[in-house]
DNA sequence: CTATTTACCACCTAAGTGCCAACC
DNA sequence: GCGGTTGGCACTTAGGTGGTAAAT
């Protein structure tokens, strides 16, 4: 048509689309980083351009004209100076959660290659309760979860020793960020674009390194700042789904993960059995190829996913992702599943005030904030919900200069840290603060990383040398601590003998943690001492609403490694951390690590994981 | 490998990528507006999140506590914050350049889809001398070239009638804005994503809607601002390549204009005839299935790209595009084809000062910023380049509440706008600012658009209803102007007849502009009392340097549409226009309009047009 | 040797292209 | 039927999948 008449058209030509609407596509949002990235490979943090030191001023900045005084004692805060002073409450959610427990129960595992691969059931979250108006900036890492190194034997994962030395993880940040809550809130916010690979050497700079053979828990880092520079000085919340946790491999080990994967990833559709004459088809060509059909799993659950599994005579019966098209084929949001760390409602969102939970009595980071703040979960604390939050306080630039290794990142319970962990990068938080940096991890290695270019003369990350970090963190202790570690021959040490004051008699079941009430595979076989007797080893469990509570306790005297993966808090619930204000209770310590390590579920959290059509 | 020795992983672990560092990918950045839109439709302008009033308190900042008092005398400016008063002198050029112009010279046909197409010679851009720390933003429109309805025959684009209504134009704002200096710089701006339609009810937001069979002029905006929202307070330089104008069509009319798009877009490879025996065949199976070699041109050239070029029988030996892989296949950079708007060294950015050329004479702007400014562009500035720059300083708010509307953009000489073009959108820039309209139009529009977001409890502009815009710029204006134009039948009317006082002695081959030195099919049969004599209607024009420098006056009467459409400087030269300081001289008004139209042409530009291999 | 890892493959999705028959 | 428009088609690029054999 070419011009059709005024009268209809006027209202459409009325609007003055100046502005591209930005309508967003089809399907959720592609807002994974590499589209960014790859878009504007700039565009924040890190990039050529980008002032290395913000133009701000003093951080924070100065007080209102109008502001009292009184202000002026509370620590340097993060409030961006667009901060509307809205509080937010912010509840995120995992998208293809029952997909993720699928995969979960049978012990995820993700492929690396040397070029990188993006994870399968890609890392998507909704995130609601934002304040509109502010930005935020999102995050996503991958840390290490324990300091195990494994092996599937006998169609399960064994430990098979200490962990490997961990390269240093980078923070992700999503494309988009920073975008305002509204924008945020709008669709589905995607990491997919984030890639894993082995390669040490990685030039593309999308990719996070990983270790084959090591399990990761990636996590979801929600930051209320408009620029990437104040990060460091910014609330952060993170939010860790533990059904997201896998074992890194270069080649699949579990058939059955492959089949879920085939069976859900559309591009590998190619391998797909279709209905039930391809599937029959395809598998026997299949058979014929490996020669054998029962590649490594001798232990089949019926459990997998979509009922049909009409699957090769290896093992598993257990999925049946009939269709292509659908990912996530079970009934979903049955449970609750999203969490909200619940800010109160004066929530300052600087480094000093602290947080709490509207409605409780938890106070969990009062003590954090300006007194050197740090998680005070109660034991309601440990009922919560898939997603462990925590909050955690901006850093002061003081403490900027200092780097922790991501490698000693880990906080699973169990092994002590490779080797004797450097205490070194704890001094960052101050004598007794043991657990702070949990929370706060996240933007310290961020601000190091602004810290680095201010002072390597800011070239890109990754053009800039390595001894940028070198020199920042003491290069003696990052070549000490590879050392120690380097040709580990990965024998299959128990993880109890290895483990230094840490392990407490809790963690049995150490590593354990539900997928937001889901059983995983990686409960069965800890070779520690106490291995959990509720689970077979292997993911045989039928649908059920078992809930696996174990609890762990994880080792006091490595606080920095645990809080580093997963000081949690309860869902809706608020814990605050802040550099200076990190020493703690040690009673505190113990409810934070219990949090840290997942382990507490709630009865209704299982509720959905049965569903599988 | 699983660890290899620390010593050669020190180095590389050192660097901490905790942020991607952002590589770039290879080859030109996917800078492409649709990218930022699908990956992030929110992020800038217009996004429901985004504070509707900003948050900056007055505009400009306060000064500085050291500032001299005297700073507090200049007038409200736009100098972001972040400003560093670093003075940048921007240069801009197209990239592939050398395509572009052998499109232009058969006259550029762009399919228009319903579901929105993707231009081919993509509008890429280098850009260099920016403020490495600065954040610009860039911004790419299509406007109409001109107040024509074209159609092809006899293989030739002649005028059929006058121009269908507009439909509103929108802005595309580059995705990856705002980024600071040194991350344009560093890759090849790209705006690939941008889609053209034909659908009036676009939902996407990532199209721009066209009118098939008129004539489009893409133009490219670089402003200086570190948030969307100070557009419309920001300094913007307009940047304009005539050899990407182009005929929307729906289907390609010129079968050379088809052939050359084969052969250069690799999306088309399936068209392609390969090397010599392939080319054969292909043609013959084309010929089969046609039942007739020649669609509609009668007029085949052997020119067409590969090499071997057999093609139809049709007309023109001009062109060869000869491989497949190569998009500028002749020389290319052989003549200046970079443009800097050469702000003077102290120039401000603000809507206040003056802006020169530093070493000129030329003080365009000057009269623009403070005291209305707007352009005066002495005769010199005729003489330039390809793209035609334009400079214009912030809009005032006290006009945001007016829209013009974007169909009256057209600034091509000849044909008055459509019925009496509507002089209340004038009224924006004050009596006696007839021109100023060209380079602030951009922002106006901005402007206009983030106030209607503000005034109609900011939706997204498409989600809103077409109200907001109605209202704004008043209902009866933009129905009634819809209405008037409803329904042309396209008679065949020569241009000159319907101009009004406009059209000059010297606008004989009106349209005509010379992409950076071709000659384009366009220039042909402009159905004008005075066609060219110079050309044939044909494109038919060998590999020659003839230059062609038509002089074209457009109509004063109408500054509005003229400089909407081109307002230009002479590269390296800047003008300044503001909304309060388009009150200008009479004389300059001429002279701007020259430029505007883009018809003053050095000898020099010509140069690399005969290149043709 | 074993246990991993790599490189390459066919197969897929997603999306851009012009062609063409059908439509108006 | 003409001029213009539409939607399905085959073809392309680009890139994600797991399989597999060879390399480490």
């Amino acid at each position: 048509m070419r011009f059709e008449p005024p009268v209809s058209l006027v209202p459409e030509m009325a609007f003055p689309p100046f502005l591209l609407p930005r309508a967003p596509p089809a399907g959720p949002a592609d807002f994974s980083v590499s589209s960014l990235l790859s878009q504007n490979p700039y565009l924040p943090l890190g990039a050529p351009g980008y002032p290395l030191l913000p133009k701000l001023g003093p951080y924070p900045p100065p007080p209102a004209p109008g502001a009292n005084p009184s202000d002026d004692l509370r620590p340097l805060r993060s409030i961006p100076p667009d901060d509307d002073g809205v509080v937010d409450d912010p509840k995120v959610t995992l998208e293809g959660r029952d997909l993720w427990e699928k995969f979960h129960k049978l012990g995820t595992e993700m492929v690396i290659t040397k070029s990188g691969r993006q994870m399968f059931p890609q890392m998507k979250f909704r995130v609601s309760g934002l304040d509109p108006k502010a930005k935020y900036i999102l995050l996503l890492d991958i840390v290490a979860a324990d300091d195990y190194r494994y092996k599937f034997h006998n169609s399960r994962w064994m430990v098979a020793g200490k962990a490997d030395p961990e390269m240093p993880k980078r923070m992700y940040i999503h494309p988009d960020s920073p975008s305002t809550g509204e924008q945020w809130m709008q669709k589905v916010v995607s990491f997919h674009k984030l890639k894993l690979t082995n390669n040490i050497s990685d030039k593309h700079g999308f990719q996070t390194i990983l270790n084959s053979m090591h399990k990761y828990q990636p996590r979801f880092h929600l930051v209320r700042a408009n620029d990437i520079l104040k990060l460091p000085y910014s609330t952060f919340r993170t939010y860790v789904f533990k059904e997201t946790e896998f074992i890194a491999v270069t080649a699949y080990q579990n058939e059955k993960i492959t089949q879920l994967k085939i069976d859900n990833n559309p591009f590998a559709k190619g391998f797909r059995d279709t209905g039930a004459g391809k599937r029959e088809k395809k598998q026997a060509l299949l058979a014929q190829r490996h020669g054998d059909d029962h590649p490594r799993s001798s232990n089949a659950g019926p459990s997998l996913s979509n009922s049909l599994g009409s699957g090769p005579s290896d093992s598993m019966t257990h999925d049946n992702v009939d269709d292509d098209e659908r990912v996530d084929v079970v009934g979903n949001d049955h449970r609750p599943d999203s969490v909200s760390p619940s800010l109160p409602r004066h929530h300052d969102y600087g480094g000093g005030e602290n947080q709490r939970r509207d409605d409780s009595d938890r106070d969990i980071s009062d003590s954090g904030s300006e007194s050197g703040g740090a998680f005070r979960p109660t034991a309601r604390d440990l009922d919560h919900p898939s997603p462990n939050i925590s909050l955690g306080p901006p850093l002061q630039p003081p403490m900027l200069p200092y780097l922790y290794p991501p490698n000693l990142y880990s906080g699973a319970p169990g092994l002590p840290p490779l080797g004797p962990p450097p205490s070194l990068p704890m001094s960052l938080f101050g004598p007794g603060s043991q657990h702070a940096s949990a929370a706060s991890l996240p933007p310290s290695l961020l601000f190091n990383h602004i810290l680095q270019q201010q002072l390597f003369h800011g070239g890109y990350p990754l053009a800039a040398p390595p001894v940028s970090l070198a020199s920042s963190i003491g290069p003696a202790l990052l070549s000490d601590r590879l050392k120690a570690h380097r040709f580990l021959p990965y024998p299959l040490i128990p993880p109890a003998t290895a483990s230094s004051s840490s392990t407490s008699s809790l963690s049995s079941t150490s590593t354990s943690v539900l997928g937001g009430g889901s059983l995983s595979a990686f409960e069965t076989v800890t070779p520690s001492s106490h291995t959990s007797p509720k689970h077979s080893p292997r993911p045989t469990v039928e649908p059920t609403t078992a809930v696996e509570s174990s609890n762990v306790l994880s080792p006091v005297s490595h606080p920095h490694r645990m809080s580093s993966l997963l000081s949690s808090c309860i869902p809706g619930q608020t814990t605050q951390t802040s550099p200076q204000a990190s020493q703690q209770h040690p009673s505190e310590l113990k409810s934070i690590e219990k949090m840290v390590n997942g382990l507490d579920i709630k009865p209704d959290m299982i509720k959905s994981e049965s569903v599988d059509k």
